[in-house]
DNA sequence: TCCATATATGCTCACATTGAGTATATATGG
DNA sequence: CCATATATACTCAATGTGAGCATATATGGA
């Protein structure tokens, strides 16, 4: 009744490190894929691993040197065609908050998380490439088919806002998916013509097999999340500056915050108290240091940075 | 760098039928597994089935004869202790919707979620179930460890509202897996004792291997989306009065809502639209039909139901 | 017929939350 | 001492939420 499957599994693990967030890649650099960026991925271990999970750290930790701290399961990824070669794989990936820590291993580093899904990124503005090539090429793609225009035409207005209607912030993962469909990031070639998809880096960077599709996938669940769990602080030292704090969920959530709402809310919502230490910082006044305050788990059903709202 | 693993495929096929939520069950009748109930499952057929939805659809229509509306993954489990047995299974568990259908296969049957899961039913007053036997056993179970105590104590004020807590609605799995834990469910005592665990059906009716974790998994993640996005309405049928729909809400949510401000609230969010038609109905004023606005999707960052709050 | 009793639906009101600012405080670097 | 940062306090209108009261329209008897 059941067959046998090749099993992987995939981290993607996140550190956001001078308001860019970033997350761990490795390069692959056989058969055609000329220095492709990689997920970091291991074996599940079927004698060592008592849970996915564990396996997971056992093999990150091994590979990278890297601790996990907080990590959770995201999805699990096994279309047929996600490997055009060899056999079927099934691949559970993982997402997982670290504070920055150089990788021990020259093979790993840590890439912009935006560098591969630039349109995501809102905080200087809309991204010119919106307008520049991304709605062209959809608009095209939309009309290219008599039969499906109207279904594209409402897709690319949910996805990317178009013709009036607002940018959602939670679709990044439907957005990468639209993208793939009108064949416009290279990944979505590779079937046809391995050689060709590295000519199609359309927009951005793209990545080994499906990894760009997890990457959307978890920046969409990261961002949901963000807003009812309070899970930023794994990614933020023991003591911060409320800006600090701020800097980092909008390098999350692609976009700014208004900036004494915000503050309001954490405070109100008592994610955060204040030692009453100051930051010996640069350029203003100086700042307190706050800490998370773990007692809220036990609180409130447990509440998350929820978003004042943009400005 | 990969091992074979046994995969499979589980459904969790939700409906609501006369207020009461109900999943789709087969019984188990092997080994000691003296009529257990257990969810549906299939193999992924890696000649047939694309993606991993697809084989989940193929399989459920071939054993049911129910055409899956909504589904989504839900989870993967892979622990090594799941299945007491043989080797190692890894299960990629769906949650799907749906409105009720007598499956056509007499083996498979629409059970009540809460015989499972009980202590999460509150539409009628909190369950009696709770100080009778759970909380008892839960605090016999604290005092029992010294090192763990404080732990242990914590644990249970945050997931069963101990001592004053609030009751927290989003914890339907952890609550499970403390029960568990704290050996308070049949299934805990399987790996010691595959017969004694039939004798300790402690608390509510277990299911085969780790089905129970799987649904309480099920229900967790249904009770969250329902918040954000608008899926109740695969579950009721296409004309539907406001009453009707809010008690589906309720049946998932588990406790009741204030009548008058649900209505506000699904009418304002512009989640549905009236049919200027009224329901043949029992006793009391004729309500109007209303349908599902299906615009929503295309509008606002796609809201859900998102709970007035009880009364 | 008229009443008790359902459910449906409209409306109010106090209170909390949110969005968008204004105003003031305290650093740093000429 | 000033221009310019950032930090932090407070205001105010608009909106959303929790809890109820009031009225409308069915049904099933007395």
């Amino acid at each position: 009744m059941k067959r046998l499957v090749l099993v992987g599994l995939n981290a993607v693990i996140v550190a956001v490190t001078e308001e860019v967030p970033r997350i761990l890649t490795v390069r692959v650099d056989e058969n055609h894929n000329e220095g492709l960026a990689a997920l970091p991925y291991g074996p599940l271990d079927l004698n060592l691993d008592a849970t996915l999970e564990l396996g997971l750290r056992r093999w990150v930790r091994d590979q990278t040197g890297i601790h996990l701290g907080y990590s959770e399961q995201l999805y699990t990824f096994g279309d047929r065609n996600r490997d055009p070669g060899e056999s079927r794989i099934l691949s559970v990936a993982y997402l997982a908050l670290v504070r920055e820590q150089p990788p021990r291993v020259a093979a790993a580093r840590w890439s912009n998380w935006y560098a591969f899904l630039p349109w995501e990124d809102w905080r200087k503005g809309r991204p010119k490439i919106l307008d520049g090539r991304i709605l062209p090429a959809l608009e095209k793609w939309m009309e290219s088919s008599r039969r499906h225009r109207r279904l594209r035409r409402e897709r690319i207005e949910v996805c990317f806002g178009w013709g009036g209607a607002p940018w959602n912030w939670e679709r990044a993962l439907e957005r990468y998916e639209l993208l793939y469909e009108a064949r416009l990031v290279g990944e979505a070639w590779r079937a046809d013509s391995p050689t060709a998809s590295l000519v199609h880096r359309r927009l951005a960077e793209p990545m080994f097999l499906d990894h760009r599709r997890i990457i959307a996938t978890a920046l969409d669940r990261l961002r949901g999340k963000l807003r009812y769990r309070p899970v930023v602080f794994e990614l933020l030292p023991s003591e911060f500056t409320l800006l600090q704090l701020q800097r980092v969920v909008e390098a999350l959530e692609g976009f700014r915050l208004h900036k004494q709402n915000f503050r309001r809310l954490v405070e109100r919502a008592g994610l955060v108290e204040g030692t009453s230490q100051l930051h010996p910082h640069t350029g203003g006044r100086p700042a307190e240091l706050f800490r998370f305050r773990k007692e809220v788990l036990k609180e409130r059903p447990a509440p998350g940075v929820g978003l004042p709202g943009a400005s």
